[in-house]
RNA sequence: GCCGCUGUGGUGGAAUUGGCAGACACCCGGGACUUAAAAUCCCGUGGGAGCAAUCCCGUACCGGUUCAAGUCCGGUCAGCGGCACCA
């Protein structure tokens, strides 16, 4: 019988839909495990090669605790708020609702052909105003504690086109679209107070199961640094200059001061500053740059010396010159830099340009007339009054305890973490629910309004003054005031696509609920999520983001748990063929479609899976998709091998035993390449042999299962097993069973290989130098060479060194 | 530039705590089957020398630690992800 994987898979695919074999079960005694991955925003290409990778590995996980007895929740939704949909809606004129909803059936249909076991009747749209109700409320609640407020922020505006743009759109500093020059433009934004959890934000990490690499870029993004801040006295004023530094100690050796050119002192220092009119004009040109433009090291220095200022040096009373420069950001720190060119690379580039004055204030290094000298672990420091003599670590601790005693300075905590911007001006996004009052201010909509609605409109263009679409809507913007009742304005900015993707694993759990975000019941017995997989990409920003809003509803009670997620994986990118990433201009983009259409899910699932180290990237191959059909078909054609024999043959007993063990710890490990390396290697064995007892087969079909769930429920219905396939247990191992009687030692001489010998399995090094030494070839090795040392490695390697 | 990651045959990759480099696949070559092709099955397959036993070289590059290094340490080069309004 040929293999029809069209058949068999549309066959289980409409049984487990009928059935709704993978819905939750009800039981709460029952030990949960809730699984999660990133929820796909629905774009107009389709799915994506790279989305099913992750998928697959926690279907596979999720599909294993089932048959492990766990009561597992495996959920999926669309994360369809945004930008990408809003612009094709807008170029093709149908309205993003409609854009949406036909993206959302075409991603439903890829899922389901591709036999995912998530339990469809949990799903979620963050579009859908029963969900985004509650992405307001929560902002509502935020707003209610002081943690979202308005700030002035530039937005990117192209001066062409008129509208404002995403980072994403200017490329080259030019308007993606037109290609002209985009500035920055001030508007009042909400913001959110991230920056209040930055402590918390680290700190929590440690108690999690995050992959290491996750938790270095979070810690480095937040960007703890513990330094001071010093007060430079403006000369000819009564003002003081406050600057952040890292590096106190060097203090002697700050030759002139630096300061943003946003920073409010050169406005309210206009008159005394001779050459205002050339410090405005570089603010001008800075402004149209990024920040990731003017912090690149590599980039030649630029500034405008302020000229009539000065600022004294609070240690030495000498005084220096200030500077404005774009490489000072007004986001970090106070905006003002003491600039130290003997032990800063970017002052040093900086005091070369503008021949200022370098003193060395650290001894240790070369000359530092040549190169700054930045290490901190050693050297002693010198030009510097009192604190000569001292090490760098000694010298930061002294200078803190002289700045707080002077009454110049105090020790400062900072970090690189800003608040999160909240505000975008769009339309497809969820509506913030807040009015202004001229009497009240910003007034929260009560509870009962929500969800606040997008108004259903024709026209959601941007406007041409950088305003939110919305903004147009008279008769929606015009409302009264929940407190007074006087005339209020709506708030026409919308919020960004992390909103609804903060929070979405806690609608999964209680998904219909209208009366809370969820209820308790569900909190208290799904939280947390107990395995989080995603992409690197999502690190900083979306992992973060939700961590945030996670800590903030457990403040105030709604969640039960400090964390969202307890365990935290990341898969690598799948490539094109040619090892370029997968786009529609380099033409190198699969369809999943094609592969389940001609090959079937299961070998899609399988290459999936095989396609190198999950962690890692890796460019895919259709001659690796065929392999692994090849593969699939061989499982099918195991039915011609089977005996009657019910448990394992002799001569297998062993080989089972290992590998029902490799592919369950495999599985655990998210090692799946090696899992299906495994399974291919025993089928290998099965016809070598020629046969295969129904024993053996029942054990692989239950290994295989999670990763080819089709073809594997059909062969054990097929063979007459119990059941259904899904409901049956995963298999153990003996581990007395794993292990040969023999193994095979290696024989080296100074560490190289000469030979290898069997011997008795369990040795300890004494027994197995004295096995070994009692062999033939061995006698030979050592012949006429003195024996120096002997190193024995049980079950594994002997080695002789020898004069 | 900053932060993080990666570098192993012709290709994707494998190799618990340092202990046989190249598992499992792909490609390629040879054979069986076939009128033929495809499919399938079997064999070979890191490079070099040798009839052979066997020997030498080999995990991006340079150096170090060790009886032993793909793995640890220092440096260099190359590629990838993120850099806050793509998600």
């Amino acid at each position: 019988m040929d293999y029809q994987f069209q058949q068999i898979e549309k066959k289980w695919q409409e049984i487990w839909e009928k059935e709704n074999t993978f819905k939750v079960l009800d039981d709460k005694t029952l030990p949960k495990f809730y699984a999660l991955v990133e929820f796909p925003y629905p774009s107009g290409h389709g799915l994506h090669v790279g989305h099913p990778r992750s998928y697959t590995a926690l279907d596979i996980v999720a599909r294993k605790r089932r048959m492990d007895g766990y009561n597992v929740l495996y959920p999926i939704g669309w994360d369809a708020f945004g930008l990408p949909t809003e612009n094709f809606a807008i170029a093709n004129k149908i309205h993003p609702k409609k854009v949406t909803a036909d993206n959302v059936a075409n991603f439903k249909r890829q899922l389901k052909s591709i036999g995912f076991s998530f339990d469809w009747t949990k799903e979620i749209n963050t579009t859908d105003p029963a969900y985004y109700k509650w992405t307001q409320w929560i902002f509502l609640k935020l707003f209610e504690k002081g943690l979202a407020y308005k700030q002035e922020m530039p937005i990117n505006f192209c001066t062409s086109c008129k509208v404002g743009l995403a980072n994403e759109e200017v490329v080259n500093g030019v308007c993606e679209r037109c290609g002209s020059e985009v500035v920055r433009k001030n508007k009042s934004q909400w913001m959110l107070k991230i920056t209040e959890y930055a402590q918390r934000l680290i700190d929590d990490l440690d108690d999690l199961n995050y992959i290491e690499k996750v938790k270095i870029q979070q810690k480095n993004w937040i960007g703890r640094s513990e330094g001071a801040e010093v007060q430079f006295a403006v000369s000819g004023t009564d003002d003081i200059l406050t600057v952040y530094t890292t590096r106190p100690d060097t203090l002697f050796g700050a030759t002139y001061m630096v300061l943003s050119p946003e920073h409010p002192y050169l406005d309210k220092y206009k008159d005394k500053i001779k050459n205002y009119e050339a410090a405005v004009q570089y603010r001008e040109e800075a402004a149209r740059k990024s920040e990731f433009e003017r912090t690149e090291l590599a980039k030649e220095k630029t500034g405008v010396k302020l000229e009539g200022l000065c600022a004294i040096n609070p240690v030495n009373k000498k005084e220096i010159p200030i500077f404005i420069s774009d490489y000072v950001l007004m986001s970090y720190g106070t905006g003002a830099i003491m600039a130290v060119p003997a032990h800063d690379d970017r002052d040093w580039d900086f005091a070369k340009k503008f021949d200022l004055p370098i003193i060395e204030v650290v001894s240790g290094g070369e000359d530092v007339q040549k190169a700054a000298y930045t290490d901190t672990d050693s050297g002693i420091m010198v030009n510097s009054g009192f604190l000569d003599g001292m090490e760098v670590k000694e010298a930061i601790s002294a200078i803190r305890d002289y700045l707080e005693k002077e009454g110049i300075g105090k020790k400062k905590v900072n970090y690189k973490l800003r608040d999160w911007v909240f505000s975008r001006q769009r339309y497809w996004g969820e509506p913030i629910p807040l009015v202004h009052c001229d009497k009240c201010g910003w007034v929260a909509l009560p509870e009962s309004e929500l969800p606040l609605t997008l108004p259903e409109v024709d026209n959601y263009e941007p406007t041409d003054n950088g305003e939110s679409p919305l903004s147009k809507i008279e008769d929606w913007v015009n409302t009264t005031c929940p407190k007074c009742g006087g005339h209020a304005v709506r708030e026409t900015d919308t919020m960004p696509q992390w909103a609804g993707s903060s929070w979405y694993f806690l609608r999964y759990i209680d998904p219909m609920n209208n009366d809370a975000l969820a209820s308790q019941e569900a909190i208290n017995y799904w939280l947390p999520v107990d395995w989080y997989n995603g992409g690197m990409e999502h690190t900083t920003l979306h992992l973060l983001y939700s961590r945030f809003w996670h800590k903030f509803l457990y403040d105030i009670g709604v969640v039960n748990t400090p964390e969202p997620y307890a365990k935290r994986t990341s898969h690598g990118m799948i490539l094109g063929e040619n090892n370029e990433k997968m786009s529609k201009s380099r033409g190198n983009v699969v369809n999943p479609d094609d592969i389940v259409n001609e090959f079937g899910a299961d070998t899609f699932r399988t290459y999936e899976m095989f396609i190198g180290a999950f962690d890692q990237a890796t460019p895919w191959s259709m001659n690796g998709v065929k392999g692994c059909y090849r593969f699939i078909e061989r499982v099918w054609n195991l039915q011609g091998l089977l005996t009657d024999e019910e448990g394992y043959s002799a001569d297998m007993e062993t080989t089972m035993h290992k590998t029902v063990k490799k592919v369950s710890e495999d599985i655990e490990r998210m090692k799946f390449n090696t899992a299906i390396a495994s399974l291919m290697a025993l089928i290998n064995d099965f016809y070598k042999k020629g046969s295969i007892t129904r024993g053996e087969l029942k054990t692989f079909l239950l290994l295989l299962n999670p990763t080819a769930p089709h073809i594997t429920e059909e062969m054990w219905v097929l063979a007459g097993f119990e059941g259904k396939l899904h409901e049956a247990k995963w298999p153990t191992y003996d581990e007395a069973k794993t292990k040969d009687e023999t193994v095979e030692i290696v024989l080296q001489v100074c560490g190289k290989l000469k030979d290898k010998i069997m011997v008795a399995a369990g040795l300890d090094k004494a027994g197995l130098e004295q096995a070994v030494l009692a062999d033939e070839k061995v006698k030979k090795l050592l012949d006429g060479k003195t024996v120096v040392k002997t190193i024995c490695v049980p079950d594994k390697l002997v080695n002789f060194v020898v004069k």
